[in-house]
DNA sequence: AGCACGCCGACT
DNA sequence: GTCGGCGTGCTC
């Protein structure tokens, strides 16, 4: 036990200054019980009190040419910060230029005293089998289409997925399974505690209470192989012998990290892979252009079984609902089946005009554009507020003329269509996670359709066109993600019928050639040089200290702006400036970046008394969602 | 972040 | 003469 005399720690503070190692001379009377990953408190700086800090490395002596300062308090003798995860952390901090404690936060649960003490007794009793075996293995990466479609025993990708982690367990590794949606997420947990024995089912689902989710960190802790289920967070679980990383429908936007470090799920999971060597694998119905980009350079294999294509009509009818969607839906209401009906906006009306001059109806409050919600009360899209008493801001007529259909609207008229059918409507605000299988018409709003045993009889997306055009870069991309999801809802001898999408798009889904989907978008980005064919950051803060930072990057990298800030709240006068670069500069990019904000802000006041709460003078987004 | 060190204005 | 302003810089 001699001979580790100083232990390397790093320190838990979101200061850039301060994101490397510190040594520290170990006490003599914690020397036997620390190891690699503790978590500690140390003396640091002038200030008095206690900084924490995890243990990354033990060694004999230290090259710092000072006196070391005194490690005394080991928090617990359990090793959190395994040091698997650390080189994880500490490469999705540099890749995105941020500190290291931004990533020990979704890494790293909060400690339950409660939960520890448990688990160590039980640890204890258990005793496990040290099998650290070094694996050598190379990981293949790949990219699959799964069949959208749905059976008796459920979604085919539910049983496909969970199959699979099933067979890593049985060869004694562990799989952690992404999957961004939480009822998808419930029913995965469901398919794998019908098959296997709890005991080796992890839930990492993100909506639990802190001892929850520091039970489960420690779960994964001990070497018995498990799996993993959970979104984001789920990529940071601490479990040996990994055998594969499933990411599930990685266009789901739920995937991307609001906050620092402002990750997407795909990119961690790609370097854990990088590191650990273990097998991934993204599966979805529909390709993103990120996984388009990846299949392309060869980067991921595609290795899609094929499979039947859902029947799916096209009609490129100007009318709302066509004569193809009412024989689909009568069709399917004849043999006694559920039907869904996609509806692109909720409420009444996504949309309310002047009756008098028809202008686009606008918010007394905040000026912004008016919907009619189930109650038929027009509301305002952006602040909320209800505007009863309207009056036109630009000819004064206080009458309202409602534009394209929402949900509920659509619900009654199909009601009065199919007399004595029950209509269900789900959205966002009131969703339903299942319906019982049967007769009936769900009229539901994209990401809220919800399941139904045994699959759909007849699927239906109306308002293709809407969801197409929306002001957003990926409007293609998630429509068609969206419409694929749906589709897979359906059972096998459904019908599918999508109303109003015309040209390419509309050929090809029919076809279900989602391959050339994705090339074709993919292809119109790198024609426009957007993401992901290079990487765009963006950079935001004070205009003058944006300016020093700018001043200072390589002239090879491209700057867009600096423009204001265009928020809507906008009482920041902050400016915000993009930079386009390939994928080979992003290492040093964010690198540069990382130093070149902290000369540039050095010295600089920290402005946190106006605000209130402390803020980085410049932030730094190494990929900004455009 | 804290906290100390350091080099310029009005005070018992 | 010195008390203290907060600009600058460091933290194993």
């Amino acid at each position: 036990m001699t001979g580790f005399g100083v232990a390397r720690v790093a320190i838990d503070s979101p200061l850039p200054q301060l994101d490397r190692l510190f040594d520290y001379e170990i006490a003599e009377a914690i020397r036997g019980t620390i190891t690699v990953g503790s978590r500690v408190r140390v003396p640091f700086g002038r200030g008095a009190g206690l900084s924490d800090g995890f243990v990354v490395e033990l060694v004999e002596s230290s090259d710092f040419n000072g006196k070391l300062a005194r490690l005394e308090e080991l928090v617990s003798s359990v090793s959190v910060l395994t040091p698997e995860i650390y080189s994880l952390c500490r490469a999705v901090a540099d890749r995105q230029a941020v500190t290291i404690a931004d990533v020990f936060k979704l890494a790293i649960p909060t400690r339950s005293v409660a939960v520890e003490k448990k688990w160590l007794a039980a640890a204890a009793e258990v005793t496990p089998a040290l099998t650290h075996f070094q694996s050598s293995k190379t990981g293949q990466r790949s990219f699959a289409f799964i069949e959208p479609r749905t059976n008796e025993f459920g979604a085919i990708w539910v049983q496909q997925l969970t199959s699979r982690a099933i067979a890593s367990l049985e060869a004694g590794e562990s799989t952690i399974l992404v999957v961004p949606d939480y009822r998808d997420q419930a029913v995965i947990l469901a398919k794998l505690r019908e098959r296997i024995d709890a005991e080796s089912i992890v839930d990492y689902t993100s909506q639990q209470t802190n001892s929850l989710r520091y039970s489960a960190f420690l779960r994964c802790l001990s070497s018995e192989p498990v799996i993993v289920v959970g979104s984001r967070a789920a990529l940071y679980a601490p479990v040996e012998n990994l055998g594969e990383i499933i990411v599930w429908d990685d266009g789901d936007s739920n995937l991307q990290e609001p906050t620092s470090p402002y990750t997407h799920a795909r990119d961690v999971a790609l370097i854990r892979q990088s590191q650990s060597n273990c097998h991934i694998l993204f599966a979805a119905h529909a390709r993103s252009s990120e996984m388009q980009r990846l299949v392309e350079i060869g980067y991921l294999q595609d290795i899609s079984i094929p499979f039947a294509v859902p029947k799916l009509a096209i009609s490129e009818t100007s009318a709302r609902v066509d004569s193809l969607a009412w024989q689909a839906i009568r069709r399917a209401l004849e043999v006694g089946d559920a039907v869904l009906v996609q509806v692109a906006s909720r409420g009444q009306s996504v949309s309310a005009y002047c009756s008098g001059c028809g202008d686009r109806a606008k918010c007394s409050i905040c000026a912004g554009p008016l919907w009619i919600d189930a109650q038929g009360q027009p509301k305002c899209r952006w602040c909320n507020a209800h505007n009863l008493g309207f009056s036109c801001s630009a000819c004064g007529n206080r009458s309202l003329k409602q534009g394209r259909a929402g949900a509920t609207r659509t619900s009654a008229e199909f009601g009065k269509a199919f007399p004595g059918i029950k209509i269900i409507e789900s959205n966002g605000d009131n969703r339903l996670e299942q319906v019982p299988p049967g007769k009936k018409i769900v009229v539901s709003t994209p990401g809220a359709e919800p399941r139904v045993d045994g699959g759909y009889g007849a699927v239906v997306l109306l308002d293709c066109n809407e969801m197409l055009s929306r002001d957003n870069l990926r409007a293609s991309e998630d429509a068609m993600r969206v419409w694929s999801n749906t589709i897979a809802l359906m059972k096998s001898g459904g019908l599918a019928v999508a109303v109003g999408l015309q040209g390419f798009l509309g050929q090809k889904l029919a076809l279900w050639s989602q391959a050339e989907i994705a090339q074709h978008e993919y292809h119109s980005r790198a024609e426009l040089r957007f993401p992901p064919f290079v990487r765009m950051a963006s950079l935001s803060g004070e205009r003058e200290l944006l300016g020093k930072v700018l001043d200072a990057l390589p002239k090879e990298i491209e700057i867009l702006g600096p423009m204001p800030e265009s928020s809507k709240n906008a009482s920041t006068d902050d400016w915000r400036a993009l930079i386009r670069y390939e994928y080979a500069q992003g290492a040093s990019l964010a690198a540069t970046l990382k130093t070149q904000v902290l000369l540039a802000t050095a010295g600089t006041k920290r402005v946190s008394a106006k605000s209130g709460r402390a803020q980085r003078p410049i932030q730094i987004k190494m990929d900004t969602v455009i």
